[in-house]
DNA sequence: GATGAATGAGTGTTCATTCAT
DNA sequence: TATGAATGAACACTCATTCAT
């Protein structure tokens, strides 16, 4: 598997940050309104988003985002577009070269997912995307294309090798990657949809939650208790 | 200058032609009103719902759909009760008149909710809420106070009703509650979210994804393992 | 100067008031109207009045006011006219009574003044008058002819007959007309307009504001000081 | 069917023929938008005025009224600023810098009134304000405030000095303020809210009945008797 | 006559988009 | 290229007026 394609429709949207900081940063300019956009849209919704505040942000004047971008519209999917950089290829590479056992690899999976995308700005795509595919469908193709399919097969080939090497029982395995799936997306959702009213009482650690998850998951999953469950030993037998 | 088209001036000359016939329908009129709005509010998200447009769809002129609700925010809200606020009290009396294993309870519960909630346009709510809680604090916090809230403690009594009796080993309850709560949101957001662009691979029946939850979930939070519904077991016999 | 003339030109405007409350009162109708539009314009204003409320507070349905009044602005002119009862063939024929000096008119008439008018509902139509009159000049001919008229020419016979006897001293009518309007008006307008808002310091007893006013008058209209200043006795003398 | 007429829906295809060229005249806006607006609030009232009209009247878009004042509210506040309130400060700068006496100074004081505030657009604001203060009560606070506030001290010191420098009498200087006071308002009920309908009898010239109120104040304010305006007499012997 | 459900033009305000400079 | 002043279509909500019952 190969490096995915980058698809910017944009020029210099994403090597501008290495550009050096010469001549007032011509160049840069699509990128910072693209940086600018995101924050705001994660944290505004499209809607709530008003493009003043978007070139106001990246340090233009209003007419310049309309130099860069056509319409608002456009604008969201470039952000889209652009945030989805190929990380894939270096979560495939790093999952492909794990030699311990697949239980053990769905914890890191889950882990270093909750680190790289889960707690980062990244999320705030997800959470975009969920909260707009409706009004932008096209969007919402792309994001199945780039991001859902890729991420998918990632779990696949995780469950896979699990059941291949008799670690997990034989299952329904596009079933099982959407049991590994709710758990991220349920995070997701508190984090940027329900955390603003969540009550006093149900503090969610995150970390916490999703190793929870995976034990729970593993229970049903796997032909023989894993090290996490010791009392279950017993129940196995039957 | 003798040909000129001459258009009347005078007010509802012409208008008075075309004039729809009033009809009066007190009794009607919210339910329609409920659930024009219901679809609109499902299809175009909050803030992208016109009032005006509610009203046509009803078949009414915007001033009545103010006369009926008023103010947008009112209307929203009594969607949420109509579709799903103002079940819980019906709910909650189906679940404390269950006799069953409460194995068996979460299994009604799941299918219940997507029978009720999942696969009707309530659902829309529920992902309508997701994507437009940050934007809209007042209608997050009746949506947590009226749904979440109920909701929630409606699991979190079928989980410690499992432990109490020694079905279920004791747990953290809160977070059994998100375990169950990940499959739902999950459907929702396939459903509303993602549904549009899923590729051929991944048909899910819901109904079907659900139990293989509750069962998974099971393996993992009963005492005894419990295999997939032997309540049926002694149905088949009968 | 025989009774003015009574343009009301709404059946049972006035005389309904005597009626005998028999048969659910049909004809009292446009007078409890009249009534209730009258405390609601005087409170809220035009513009700040509505129709249903008009109809609520006289105990009929919104219809009904239109069954009586053909639109707003006519139930407004029908309370104005209605409301200006010709008090001045009493005024008048009092004043010719009086007897007494004609500083001591002066101050009775101030005194009724204020109880009669100032002090009672009465005053806010004039208060209504000053507000709407650039929105409804023929109503402010109206009044100008009704009321403003009658009650100038009342004043300028008290001053005309304190020139005549010697008290007063030659002076401008029309300008000593105004001078006792002034504050007239002025009080009007604190009660009316500006009471909302004034600070408390400056508490004002309209009765004693009043006799000031009238004494300062007197001051500068006498040939000789009234006994209320005997402190200018001294001044006079230049 | 090769006949019908074909009505294009591109958007703005024909609207930019008849397009009225932008004028950029930052500078120069505000001052036309404020013009524009006390036109109106005089004519129509606070609630009567549409922003639109007072943008059309600007000759400039609706939108454009609202880049520079923020509300309806804020435009009316400008408008009482630009027109009256601002001056404060310079006229309680000339009036400290008065020297001749505490009688001149109230005549001074009046014809400057009339000049700046009475003979000007600017006293509509005032009789709007006895108009509407009852139903928009934050402007009637402000006005209270910016005007009523300043304008009253502006006479209790006028007052005040007379007394401290024993050229008035000892008196209640805030019954005082509203005798000065009295005519003022009085002046601007006849010019905005009767004098479209004052009868052929009564012409009044409000520099002469200011002159003659001063003047009878004073008789009654002065320890000396004042005939009018001793001052002018040396003034024309010069 | 009386009702009150229904109407729809009108209002302040926002904001994506345009365009003269 | 870049600016930001200017635009105008939209939108939630009100309320005088109408009319079927």
């Amino acid at each position: 598997m190969p490096s995915l394609p980058i698809t910017s429709t944009h020029p210099a949207s994403h090597a501008a940050v290495v550009q050096i900081k010469r001549e007032r940063r011509k160049e840069a300019r699509p990128g910072e309104l693209l940086a600018a956009a995101l924050d705001l849209f994660v944290e505004k919704g499209y809607a709530g988003t008003r493009s003043e505040e978007v070139a106001r942000r990246a340090g233009v004047s209003k007419g310049t985002l309309f130099l860069y971008f056509p319409s608002k519209e456009e604008l969201f999917k470039a952000v889209v577009r652009d945030s989805i950089a190929g990380h894939f290829p270096e979560w495939n590479a790093e999952l492909e070269a794990f030699t311990g056992s697949t239980a053990e690899m769905l914890r890191q999976f889950m882990t270093l997912w909750w680190a790289r995308v889960g707690a980062t700005k990244a999320s705030g795509i997800t959470k975009l995307m969920m909260s707009e595919a409706n009004n932008f469908p096209e969007l919402a193709a792309f994001y199945q294309q780039e991001v859902m399919a890729p991420g998918q097969a990632l779990i696949r080939r995780i469950l896979q090798r699990g059941v291949d090497r008799g670690e997990f029982r034989p299952m329904n395995i596009q079933y099982g990657v959407y049991t590994v799936l709710a758990p991220m997306i349920f995070l997701l959702t508190r984090k940027h949809a329900m955390g603003c009213c969540a009550g006093g009482l149900d503090e969610l650690v995150p970390e916490l939650y999703l190793a929870t998850q995976v034990e729970t998951l593993l229970h049903g999953l796997c032909c023989t208790p894993t090290r996490a469950t010791p009392s279950l030993k017993k129940a196995k037998s039957t």
